[in-house]
DNA sequence: TGTACATCAGTGAACGCGCGTTCACTGATGTAC
DNA sequence: TGTACATCAGTGAACGCGCGTTCACTGATGTAC
């Protein structure tokens, strides 16, 4: 029957999700080096050689959690945007961040898995690229949409930088992708927030700035709003305009 | 004999650095994950009970290790900030920042090391805590060098942004150990750029930048300068001044 | 200069451990007539 | 509704592997008189 069929695929994605499930706490109890299908078997009560009905090898399983871990992210990224109104765009950029590194703070080693050293002997394969790009889909669509509403401020006169043509011609490549219409000025700097953003947690959650920054919420939100307004975006909730005009 | 002495201890003193070398050689194949002292001992032709005559865990050596690197990045951050002239602070910067780089793309594993994912169940101890900060002291004081001389440039118009009573009092905090003098505004963007500029080197080494940045050395550098102005450094090199004048 | 002793480097065997993966198997659960 | 067969989940033993660390040991190298 169908229905029976549809029982045993039932019980059997149950059982993937909790395979999966072990592994993920064991991933925050020891990091991704020391995940074992051994482990993650122990702790379902079921003998090792079982994991393989549902994973045909630890890297397949590896691969499992970094999808989920990389969806996650991005699905919290895309609720954090969906908060704020579409107009505030400093503020979804900054909703953005926060939920960046708070998936960073509730889940350490997941993350740690994502942005931190590559896994020895591990090669990510084609399926982790699409959940890969969700979360910076998002920060990029904050500044697309900014522009697009003719509220991104250009560069301050301080940051007229140089670009050589190739850079230039890089720019344009990557704006064509995901900033449609931004200056290959803006994009070099939407690179440089990307990157700070992620290098902000990673040193935060990896132990560089302890010493340093005590109050790491307050400091990252000024850090965030510093970055924002470097990029562009209005720092003040950006007045509603006619979204496509030209600024 | 005191020389006689002295050969004992300049041969233990090789085996040591050759010990580490191994090491090292095994951490640029395979990572740090997988480095083992059995592994060292069989590359020095020695049996693996040997090695504890030189260091007395694994963990030590790796301590060691994580020593000589950040030693080796700040040594070449300080050699490259003393290849431009003193005045030159734009072009000071971004010599650390590439020799930062640099060093990320000799020595991908040492890098990883540092600033990848913490090692599962390694705690870094003290003796790590002073190699770690030489290259921040570089970058921090061509900075505060900068202002010193008078050219550290004010916050743009758009980027004032309003920093809280915990923020300030952290930058101030954080001002008086590297940046002194310097303005809780800029300490706020030095901790942006120093951020970014790990950030991006890491995303570019861990393979997140595939597909998106494919001239890596001439975006690296556009990024920096755009950073670079973000903090006030003077994009042009400074006219020479007279050091200590405030602007 | 020569001998007696102490220090040290490196050996080899062993400890107990955990790992990924394969394979032939036993029951239980679904499917087709 | 009932039986015969196919599919599937999970078992248990085994494979070969590498790991960190301990320990009693053998020579060689230095030290003190």
């Amino acid at each position: 029957m169908a229905v029976a069929s549809g029982v045993r695929a039932r019980v059997r994605a149950e059982l993937v999700a909790e395979i999966k499930q072990a592994a993920r706490r064991q991933l925050a109890e020891e990091g991704a080096a020391a995940l074992s299908l051994r482990a993650v078997a122990r702790e379902l009560g079921m003998v090792s050689s079982g994991i393989y009905r549902y994973f045909s090898s630890r890297d397949q399983l590896l691969t499992a959690l970094i999808v989920d871990a990389y969806d996650a992210l991005g699905e919290a990224a895309e609720q954090a945007d969906a908060t704020v109104g579409r107009d505030d765009f400093f503020g979804r950029w900054a909703a953005a961040c926060r939920a960046v590194r708070g998936f960073a703070v509730a889940n350490l080693h997941e993350y740690a898995l994502l942005y931190g050293s590559p896994v020895p002997g591990y090669r990510a394969p084609e399926a982790t690229v699409a959940p890969a790009t969700r979360t910076t889909v998002v920060l990029t669509s904050v500044v697309a949409e900014a522009f697009a509403a003719g509220v991104l401020a250009p560069p301050p006169l301080g940051n007229r930088v140089v670009l050589t043509p190739a850079v230039r011609s890089e720019a344009r490549r990557i704006a064509e992708l995901v900033l449609p219409g931004v200056g290959v000025d803006a994009v070099v700097r939407c690179l440089a927030a990307w990157t700070q953003l992620f290098g902000y947690v990673s040193f935060e959650r990896f132990g560089h700035l302890v010493g340093a920054v005590e109050r790491g919420d307050e400091m990252f939100d000024a850090v965030v709003a510093s970055m924002a307004a470097y990029v562009g975006l209005p720092v003040a909730p950006a007045r509603p305009r006619r979204a496509g005009a030209p600024g």
